[in-house]
DNA sequence: ACGCTATTGTAGCCAAGGCTACATGGAGGT
DNA sequence: ACCTCCATGTAGCCTTGGCTACAATAGCGT
């Protein structure tokens, strides 16, 4: 848990303005720890669906890492209930896997469909889209939707 | 019957479609890599118009984390020469350091604003300009300006 | 001039996320 | 049966980015 507490920075003049903005980044960065457990989990329900099963190098080959990351980054999200690693055989979402594969998934599809809208290219909105998705609040989400539907 | 007749050598399908998936996936690793560069170089841009200095400090306030994390990227940016370290007097952006400070401060307004044109409350707004700022690309932000404009 | 305090800097720990190189397991082909 | 090849797994290294605890400066106030 980075950021839990702060130094004693003695914050000498109107600092204050600058205190909610490193509130900002502190969320940012929170947030950015999310970001691995969102990609695989999602990953892996599209390897389900499109393969029958989520094997550790189908993964690496679509996450564009190695296979050792891939097993690595495997038993973080076991011990943090996300997944169910089956050895040799593949990997298997848990019910709350499957909830974060379905909300990575919508908001994905959310971003992207805006991004079109807003006449970005389709290869750029694609790339675009992956980095954004991890960063957009779920008022800004909804604002998307708004803004496609409309 | 998982993975019946894809998983051997073939293991086919639409692994291309995947390729470019990893393709999308590397580029935001690698744009995050240059997050902290553009933080830094935005913030100390920042002090020194607001207060005539960036001290290591006012820094790590203004960031959120604490003065060693500053002074370990500092040195990390000096050897990338983006800045110029000058102990125990501040810190000094070199030539590359101001445009990439510039670059930085023009996305975020640009997407900043984008944001509120969406509809999307001040606050929120602020918090994920934060974090988007830096996987937004030339194209989509050039459609957020147009947006903004219209 | 001297010492106190806040700012800077150093040492060392931790986790995440990358990697290569090497060690094992499993299944198909001969 | 066995051999070989690919998929998995393990060991160990690197960098980034957090942190605390402690050491060293600088600059101010007395």
């Amino acid at each position: 848990m980075p950021g839990a507490k702060r130094s004693r920075t003695t914050n000498s003049g109107p600092r204050w303005a600058l205190a909610s903005q490193a509130e900002r980044f502190r969320s940012a960065r929170a947030a950015h720890a999310d970001e691995t457990a969102e990609d695989y989990a999602e990953a892996i329900a599209d390897l389900i669906a499109r393969e029958g099963s989520a094997r550790v190098t189908a993964l690496a080959a679509c996450l564009g890492v190695s296979h050792v990351t891939v097993i690595r980054a495997l038993a973080r999200l076991s011990r943090g209930g996300l997944v169910v690693v089956m050895p040799y055989k593949g990997v298997a979402l848990t019910r709350a896997g499957r909830a974060l594969a379905a909300r990575a998934k919508h908001r994905h599809g959310v971003v992207l469909a805006f991004l079109r809208a807003l006449g970005v290219p389709a290869r750029v909105a694609e790339t675009d889209a992956e980095g954004l998705e991890h960063h957009v609040s779920p008022a800004t989400l909804r604002a998307m939707e708004r803004f496609v539907k409309r």
